[in-house]
DNA sequence: AACGGTTTTTAACCAGTTTTAACACCCCTA
DNA sequence: TAGGGGTGTTAAAACTGGTTAAAAACCGTT
């Protein structure tokens, strides 16, 4: 699971972006402003910043400085309206990722993240990734591709093992059917959807004997892990 | 020391560019076409390439996906005529860390591998591999293609040897089919596809004894060596 | 060059995983 | 309440990997 942290002052596009990403399977928050991107990122954890470079209160080259401080790793991408030397500069002194001009294409945001997420490799992924989910009487480790039931083991394929991590990973959320799609399948065809629904009775009939816990499906959208206290 | 392999059709650019490299403190590797930049790359060690896109044989796209396979984090420069939208695309799709439009400046070119390396960190000094992996109860010397039991140790061959090394440099992470394939067997045919499937199985006999590590499979990508804390 | 032991590849068959297909059912809306 | 798209379910098909053993290649020694 990669969590992106997107701060773009302009609504319309923070919306369509943040949407957009969540589409392709990233979990993202939005902030209209920089001072509030700080507030987040203090707060929780991310993976990847998309910045604004012009902004109110707080430019996006401020708060990259800022969360630099804190995370010195962390990959960072400016959006930028105009493409002045003195911001490419200064954004590379800063220690920018990538720079995307506006406009650009939501297929060219996706490729460079996912570039960028290629080449910083998986220490990312690895170490923030949760890999033992309780649910009710079972334990789910991810990491081993095991299902902890009372009644028995059950060793996970792949397919079941990353399929039950997204909805662990969105528990009590709504897990929408695209973009568990698009994270999995990397595709969202006619054919891979009716996989997935196929998966989804798979994983019902391992969790049938813990009665706190069970997938039910939202039509039209997606599928929600549900965990009775 | 970095090393940059300089894959370009045209002698004498290719000539220039090397030598200017030289004159920068890199150490480099001239190859004129997409094949014989793909066999060097197997037999010798890189920290970094620049690769020419329209070249005979084999074009740079196709020999960055092959080179990607094998170093999913290596950097990639690419050296084109045009500026297109779809190359650019292309590109990124594989991976590429920046893009160079003929005609360029030496200097530029120069600036770019400092600033990649820069973000990429210095993990540029990989000549010291880890030698001694602790799985559980079992140690690996991989130096010495020994794997010490508390059974009794097993000699490895170089087969098994290199295969678990592998394993053990993505420990938790999925080693991918492909990657290992043309790393080891520096061919991803059909039939040496068969042949690592029958060294995992080697491994994974050896490995049984200790109930703390194995090797999972991940369908349709590779294989996980698992330690369990 | 011929031998014997070892390593690696090839082959065949079997087992497991994933996708495709077909049919039944459900939910929403006109 | 009829129709169409979304989902549940099952089983077969397609594909990928597991296992074993024999064949071939390799290697040092004679």
């Amino acid at each position: 699971m990669t969590r992106i942290l997107v701060v773009e002052d302009d609504p319309n596009l923070g919306q369509i972006l943040s949407e957009y990403l969540q589409l392709k399977g990233f979990v993202t928050t939005l902030c209209t402003d920089g001072e509030k991107g700080f507030e987040k990122f203090k707060t929780e954890k991310y993976d990847f910043c998309i910045l604004d470079v012009m902004m109110p209160k707080k430019d996006g080259f401020t708060l990259a400085k800022e969360i630099r401080e804190i995370d010195k790793t962390i990959p960072v991408i400016f959006l930028t309206a105009k493409s002045m030397k003195e911001d490419t500069i200064e954004g590379l002194k800063i220690g920018a990722d990538d720079y995307l001009t506006k406009p650009f294409s939501m297929e060219e945001l996706i490729l460079r993240v996912q570039a960028i997420l290629r080449r910083s490799g998986a220490k990312s992924d690895q170490s923030n990734t949760i890999n033992r989910f309780e649910l009710g009487g079972l334990t789910f480790h991810y990491d081993r591709s095991l299902l902890e039931r009372p009644s028995g083991d059950v060793k996970l394929t792949s397919r079941e093992n990353e399929l039950l991590k997204m909805l662990c990973d969105h528990m009590n959320q709504t897990m929408e059917r695209n973009a568990a799609l698009n994270a999995i399948w990397k595709d969202d065809s006619y054919f891979n959807a009716r996989s997935m629904d196929v998966y989804i009775a798979k994983l019902r009939k391992y969790l049938k004997e813990e009665e706190q816990v069970h997938i039910l499906t939202v039509h039209g959208q997606g599928f929600k892990l549900v965990k009775v206290e």
